[in-house]
DNA sequence: AGTATTACTACCCTCAATGATAGTGCTATA
DNA sequence: TATAGCACTATCATTGAGGGTAGTAATACT
């Protein structure tokens, strides 16, 4: 981490904040990471995937799969039996998400807990 | 990480899946994990915060900072001089977000090269 | 006297995100 | 016969995130 204090670099900051931003703005939404997070243990279609994130609807996974691969995080293969099943995997760069989501997901422990404690 | 295959136990994964979503509801929109960077740099003030992210209105920065400090990510000290200017710091539990912005952060940034490579 | 700064609050508005419900073409199962 | 599953798509409605503009009380600068 390089400096950015009040006093002396205040432009420093604001570069380091826009990556972060580029992040945010590729997996905004309530589902994007807990459905690439589903897909961490495996490939999956789409029911199972629907049934893995409580909740979502079959319109907000279709949608949030579709940025996914636009995005080229998820890989949809089409596999021609009858009738055709449809299977998502998470990319090669889909998986370089894991560390930041495990990280996230140990700091969502951590939060539960602190709030607990805090009352 | 444990096992959640599709032939093994799907209720693991959505087991899993659970303190992601709490993180995202703390987290949402796209100023908070910016703000929260701005501060781990030291404490600063209203208007200081308001000129290291680009584009942010002075509504949703105090809207923001509310939030956080309810979820005690962010303590705000007024301090009385005149005129009365006011400091928000990061506290403990909001520094426990460094490692995962900074994993996001460099996700970020390897995003980045990723699309400029694939065109 | 006029303008700027600080740390906001209030009001109004738009649009994207999300939700609810239903439908489709096909097959498998009871 | 009918019921259910699959992988969606379409349509409609709602909500909330976020933006635009303005105002405020106090001081400080020019």
């Amino acid at each position: 981490m390089t400096e950015c204090k009040q006093q002396h670099n205040p432009e420093e900051c604001t570069k380091m904040i826009v990556p972060v931003r580029d992040a945010l703005e590729i997996l905004n939404g309530k589902w994007k990471l807990p459905i690439i997070l589903s897909l961490t243990f495996g490939a999956k279609r789409f029911k199972q995937i629907s049934k893995d994130i409580n909740g979502i609807t079959d319109r907000m996974l279709s949608k949030e799969l579709k940025d996914l691969e636009v995005n080229q995080l998820v890989k949809r293969t089409v596999h021609d039996t009858f009738p055709p099943t449809v299977e998502y995997a998470i990319t090669e760069h889909g998986k370089s998400l894991e560390k930041m989501i495990t990280e996230l997901r140990n700091w969502g422990l951590e939060h539960r807990k602190q709030i607990m404690g805090n009352n």
